[in-house]
DNA sequence: AAATAATATGAGTGTAACTCAATAGCCATC
DNA sequence: GATGGCTATTGAGTTACACTCATATTATTT
């Protein structure tokens, strides 16, 4: 068989029906939710039989996780590109909390899916592997804004990360239940909160040192200080 | 009938069999999760037909909204416990993070029933509901901070409450994976990002003012400023 | 005790995931 | 181009559960 060969090998046509029956889980999960959605709608969009999709997926967990595994790379591939081209940290993380406050907001079913292919304490291992790459994004935003010692280095990346994701994903879904979703006010708090507890060289440290200075030779000249304030 | 008959009226012989159907399925429902629990199970559990459960409550789901509502309220008293007898706002803040944080750690299982209960969008204001009193907690006592001047006035509620849940429930997935549950870096982590954003007298602040009597101090005093270091 | 009302029962129904023996399609070899 | 073996597809059948309902049981009233 010549490589140019116009006609699809075998292996091309099994990965092309597997690509088909992800693609239409995709739009089909996302309408109707896990319980909503049943296998039958799925063959049935692409015009097989049931027991196609089981020869493709063992069960329909294994489905969903699949189609999850496809979507979140997607999205790491855009919350990289949204950080790529920012040299500031804290511009860095910014552009990060607005990619995925943004992602929460669009792609909820996704993210509830996600979360749902977890029954138990057990099996929490196997999810976070769906999203590891995805929060990847982050640490690395995270350590390389500690190398560069704009970010405390004292801190654990793990409890950033928690707050970083948690908070975003509360406010998404309170968000998503407004008319008007504004995530400025979310994006902001963060982004504060972040700079003024993670932040280094921190105004205040200045000032604190270069004022104990000054009290410090203050206190040799001043004989009795007395009530200084009321 | 006299008031103080022994025998159960039929109204308290119908409450008495719901406790005992909630309280089983809190049990096997806890152990098993949503999928793993069966209804026939619940009815197995306290003896009697599984057509029994069904004269109490109409569906699976209504079972496990009712279970649920009565596992909220009990947190709930748990929560306001917790606070009660603290006045300083940062330190009921940090009271209510630890009992929320444990919480999330011994009753994991019930978060995600509650959260599993949501299956879309439309769902979502219910299961809201259901915890609305629980968060109630947290926005009194970040009110009651604001009221007394130890909070910024200038904060949406919503914005802290979902940064202080959603840090707390990721991290306490995060923790659960651990075989060292320490508490203490989330905590401090988190109460920290609170003093610092949203808190008011802010020690710059602090500074400013220590710094403004320095120099008015300094003025007085030193003739010609000069050079002062080296 | 008889009549009436409230509860309880479990065999039966519907649905949807999943199985598997039978079938159809593809490709190499003769 | 016929044959045989291999792979992919099929859909009727099985199973597991949530849920229903006609009937039975128990409690209360008359």
């Amino acid at each position: 068989m010549s490589l140019d060969d116009p006609r699809p090998t075998r292996r091309q046509r099994v990965e092309e029906k597997e690509r088909a029956i992800l693609s239409a889980a995709r739009r089909i999960f996302e309408d109707k939710g896990y319980e909503g959605a049943r296998v039958a709608d799925v063959a049935l969009a692409i015009g097989v039989a049931e027991g196609t999709i089981y020869t493709y997926f063992p069960t329909k967990d294994a489905l969903v996780r699949a189609m999850l595994e496809q979507f979140w790379e997607g999205i790491t591939a855009e919350a990289r590109a949204a950080t790529v081209d920012l040299s500031d940290t804290f511009a860095r993380l910014k552009a990060l909390a607005e990619s995925h406050l943004s992602l929460c907001i669009r792609n909820w079913p996704f993210l509830e899916l996600t979360t749902r292919l977890v029954p138990g304490r057990s099996k929490d291992a196997q999810t976070r592997s769906l999203v590891r790459g995805y929060v990847a994004v982050f640490d690395e935003a995270f350590a390389t804004g500690q190398d560069r010692g704009d970010l405390r280095s004292d801190v654990e990346l793990w409890v950033a990360r928690d707050q970083f994701y948690g908070a975003l994903e509360y406010s998404g879904r309170t968000l998503m239940l407004r008319s008007d979703p504004d995530m400025s006010p979310v994006i902001d708090a963060l982004i504060a909160s972040f700079k003024a507890s993670y932040g280094v060289a921190r105004q205040s440290d200045r000032l604190e040192k270069r004022l104990a200075r000054l009290e410090a030779n203050a206190a040799i000249r001043v004989i009795s200080p007395g009530r200084r304030g009321r």
